[in-house]
DNA sequence: TATTATAGTTAGTGTCGGCTAACTTGTCAA
DNA sequence: TTGACAAGTTAGCCGACACTAACTATAATA
């Protein structure tokens, strides 16, 4: 069973409240996701079968390393078809919105080009 | 209850196929689609309810003037996102394979802006 | 200490959108 | 005329992924 879109909305939540806070929590994914505590705890019981995510002895949830690996590259998906929507000139809100969603959709090749595209001209805003 | 993105895709391709030939059956929709029969008639039928489809005397599967105007839409996007990727550098058949799946997650500013962007510069290849 | 609030889990539901199996219907050829 | 095939539909299933209601466990506070 390989990861599918939902599972990477959520690592990639983990890797962005893990920067802002040592400690996460499934209500704090919840909060940030706008779902409900059992729609997290299912979602983050399915990542730790799959080994991405682990639970502390306070029960604080932790990305393992392949965990983190595959959410650093979803992040930075996230960033770089932001980065491109907004050198086309879409404003950083519906940028970063429509990144978010078309984030898991894109091919390895494409992303490619789209990194050498805002290496090369892009990047008007970090 | 407003059309998704496979009624988007349903209704994509009985547009392309439309262009191809007079007659359009809901075996060619499957076949072009790879989706089975039962699939492809759910899905005729709930394009039918919502008035964007109608099947005519002989059976044959035809876009409603609403149909036709969302079909085109989704088409235009579809030309659109291949374009711009392709502009970026994406090879052909993954420009269009990934354009497929994030055409219907783009707001309509993105697009907007993408089409601002390939007649400006783009459209390597029609 | 007893109460209350917070966090997590369990159980069960609903929608979307695929699937197979099996039935119906119409056409065409033996 | 009958038998077979092709196309469509019906019935029912499944996985993904949300939800609510309700239970449990723990921590904080009156």
């Amino acid at each position: 069973m390989t990861i599918r879109e939902s599972g990477e909305m959520y690592l990639e939540t983990i890797y962005i409240l893990s920067q802002k806070s040592s400690t996460v929590r499934g209500i704090d994914i919840g909060a940030y996701m706008l779902f409900s505590k059992p729609s997290v705890s299912r979602a983050i019981g399915l990542l730790k079968k799959e080994g991405l995510v682990i639970t502390d002895e306070q029960g604080y949830i932790k990305l393992t390393d392949a965990g983190e690996k595959k959410a650093k590259i979803i992040y930075e998906r996230h960033q770089l078809i932001s980065r491109l929507l907004m050198d086309l000139g879409v404003d950083e809100k519906t940028a970063i919105e429509d990144a978010c969603r078309i984030e898991h959709y894109i091919s390895e090749k494409t992303f490619d080009a789209i990194k050498k595209h805002v290496d090369k001209y892009g990047a008007k805003k970090s």
